[in-house]
DNA sequence: TGACTTTTTCATGATTTTTTCATCTAGGAC
DNA sequence: GTCCTAGATGAAAAAATCATGAAAAAGTCA
């Protein structure tokens, strides 16, 4: 199976500091896409509706130690999710509370931008193991799980068999005869579009279309 | 049903000062199972005859920087090993360097011993988090307790299986087979669909829906 | 035992998925 | 330009699947 890992991830800031939060945002931009929240609040929502690879995270948000309760949320949510913790405070007490609470490392601010992306970089290497990423798709095949853009997308049965069979092999073209050997009991019941309107369905459920059709020969998993 | 999170982890120490080396094992040995190695020599056939979990490096092996060479040695033979690299020159370009050599976290020397621990234990984590929070609902896996808004919430035995079961990977489409397998002694006992009473009976109990039903598939228990 | 709760079964109606089919559209050949 | 073809699309029919209420069966506990 030829897997295509695209490292470009998706990655939240939780930052209040307004000028670094962009500072940050701009530097990482042009590898990984960024969200940034200035509040915790607006953290947990956004975790709730994206999946992401990292969480960078101030520890002093708003005073106590309130950043910390985001990461067990997360980390359960989205167990492929590595999570950064930066703060002023870099004395090992602080260290050690922010690791035990379930972050997989510490930084001591100010750090070097460089020494940020090599850390991500080592997080995201870590965790990738068990989902593939195509550019904005990400296929968790242990939990058989897709998300897009971030968001858990859910398909029928017809759907999901369809579309993990193309993503058995990225970019392969299949025909609608491998297609249906691969999905249906017996591939010969079905006398009419039927596959091309399952391939139908599942593009409407995507915000973007991952699905190539090659005229005269089948479908294809291309990377988006 | 209990779910128990043992992770012993084999470990790795290639380190010269034998002091340093004998009190690092000392130190770990209670959690994991420690080997050390005194040159890089010695590490490396280790590492060619055993699989570790973890690899702790003294970046300053004889003189030069001879401890980084084992780094893509031992990710070929060995991919889910993770690398700590440790130094007494801490400045950033030497972290950068020993991250973007492949290692996944850089300890200056002197370090406390607590941190180390907790960093490693930081590799290990994302296989043993207890408590799941999911929007509204707070799902506690060790003490096997429910409560949504503030309230706790009880169920019946079946109804508890079914849902720590589903909440054991959020997100998760689980089929009939799958659940029945979890929560019964003889999975084919049952015929009729009492799966899908049990779902509604906890759906009774609950002031929100946080189970998704994917049609054909199953049951997936979702953020709410 | 008897009152009570939990678990399972079953029948029915509601809902969603799947399939079919007729029609549209884009692009290549002529 | 027209014709032709493969695929896209919308909508309706057919099939599969699920939710629900209620009742029987099994289990619990004083």
């Amino acid at each position: 199976m030829e897997i295509h890992y695209n490292m470009c991830m998706r990655i939240l800031i939780i930052e209040d500091d307004l000028k670094l939060r962009s500072m940050l945002k701009d530097a990482l931009e042009a590898f990984h896409t960024i969200d940034t929240a200035g509040s915790l609040k607006e953290g947990i929502e956004l975790v709730g509706s994206y999946a992401y690879n990292a969480l960078l995270l101030d520890r002093n948000l708003s005073g106590a130690d309130e950043g910390m309760k985001i990461i067990p949320t997360l980390k359960k949510l989205q167990s492929s999710c590595a999570v950064i913790i930066t703060s002023a405070y870099g004395g090992v007490e602080e260290r050690i509370a922010g690791l035990s609470a379930g972050a997989d490392d510490y930084l001591e601010k100010p750090y070097d931008l460089r020494e940020l992306k090599m850390r991500l970089d080592a997080l995201i290497r870590r965790y990738a193991r068990d989902t593939i990423m195509m550019g904005e798709m990400q296929i968790d095949i242990k939990n058989e799980t897709l998300s897009v853009q971030g968001e858990i997308i859910l398909l029928s049965k017809k759907e999901h068999d369809l579309f993990f069979f193309l993503a058995s092999k990225p970019d392969k073209v299949f025909t609608r005869d491998d297609i249906a050997n691969a999905i249906y009991e017996d591939p010969s019941s079905t006398t009419s579009n039927t596959i091309d309107v399952v391939i139908r369905n599942i593009r409407k459920k995507l915000p973007i279309d991952p699905i190539e059709t090659v005229k005269g020969r089948g479908y294809a998993l291309k990377n988006v």
